[in-house]
DNA sequence: GCGCCAATGTAATATGCTATAACTTAAGGG
DNA sequence: CCCTTAAGTTATAGCATATTACATTGGCGC
């Protein structure tokens, strides 16, 4: 990428705009979320005049696109974290509770990555799509049970979608802290362990199937 | 309400521009979503100036709630409707696939509901929190098994929240037609079949801790 | 009926944000 | 040392929201 040149080029008058704005866009996003990034407060805020952040950016979908980036990988980091770090509770168990944490704690920034317009128009090749999908992958590498290929994946995208749900409806206030006698998060492990329970099924049917073919 | 008010008294220059207005709005936001809404445009749409729409709504926002109660309305219907129209499939099965289906064909409404600041901002005992909470209910309502009490509200959270999850997770383009070889069809029954095999075993649970409260 | 009132709509305008055009400044290489 | 180019500035166009002051109309009391 352009980034190294990047690096050395806007070492001038602001030290680095490009970066700088990102992070402040970023900051904005957290509480408000998308609607929240004004290229005319940031520089305001930057002290820079408010064209200047169009010498970075085309337009602000495209500042906007280079924050969701960024919450992409800040969110990403943190679930890589989650799963490697030993505990007591499985991997999944913390996989799930991270993506919960995040969700509530950053939900502007949660809103911008999976439920915004910029987002829906990324292409299936963009670098956005493609930092998307790593979360997925980092779904499959959380499911520790002895499945593969194609049941792995399904249910790494069941519980993938699952989770997305209880974060977003939360974020909704719909999910107020106490439903059906529970909180969000024994909600998520109660989720962790349905997966964990249709996992398990599945794998003994497709065993059986594999001694049994005519039974399939 | 001041419905019975309005439609006399409105029946004046435009006939009813509230009502235009939000039906318009509607439209506008079909596709492009919340952002796709301009009081602007709908005024020049519909043959009136540009601040006449403020005589009906406060603020652009205030416009947008009455949008989102009327895609609450038109969402809860379909659901109602595919639960109430005898089938094959089950009443879950119907439920999940009427949901789905809304979700993907009226991409910018679903959205407008669910992934909105209006909704995160709207108060518990709201309209618009009233309608939203009503479409839980027909979840519900959906669940046929003889689950009664926490042990049925559960159950529908979880269902509604995986079925959330797929329909947002679609809209963002994260779930391209075939994933881990299945549509996005064969995922929502999948999740329905998945519900169904955990509201079982948790209903064996209940039976059993019953009979013996010891081994609880 | 007549005039008044309130609801509804219009014209004109202030404000705020995005974006572009034309001009200026500073850093770095030949 | 000048010239190129990236980065920033001032000025301005354009568009959308929202407000204020004014015009119109339909219904209601007298």
């Amino acid at each position: 990428m352009t980034q190294l040149a990047r690096k050395s080029l806007n070492a001038y008058h602001h030290g680095d705009l490009r970066d700088a704005l990102v992070q402040a866009a970023l900051r904005d996003a957290e509480q408000g979320g998308p609607e929240a990034i004004s290229i005319k407060a940031l520089a305001k805020k930057l002290g820079v005049s408010q064209p200047a952040p169009y010498r970075h950016f085309a337009d602000r979908e495209a500042l906007i696109a280079a924050v969701t980036a960024e919450a992409f990988r800040q969110f990403s980091a943190t679930l890589r974290e989650s799963i490697a770090k030993p505990s007591k509770r499985s991997k999944l168990s913390r996989f799930a509770q991270a993506t919960l944490a995040f969700g509530l704690r950053r939900n502007g920034i949660y809103r911008l990555m999976f439920a915004s317009r910029t987002m829906a128009c990324a292409a299936k090749g963009s670098e956005l799509h493609n930092a998307a999908m790593e979360t997925f992958g980092l779904a499959l590498e959380a499911l520790e049970a002895p499945a593969v290929g194609l049941l792995r994946e399904r249910h790494a995208l069941k519980i993938w979608a699952a989770l997305h749900g209880v974060v977003m409806l939360a974020e909704q206030g719909l999910l107020t802290g106490q439903v059906a006698n529970m909180t969000r998060e024994e909600l998520v492990e109660d989720i962790v362990a349905e997966t964990k329970l249709a996992l398990s099924v599945a794998i003994k049917e497709a065993t059986a199937a594999e001694r049994d073919p005519a039974s399939a």
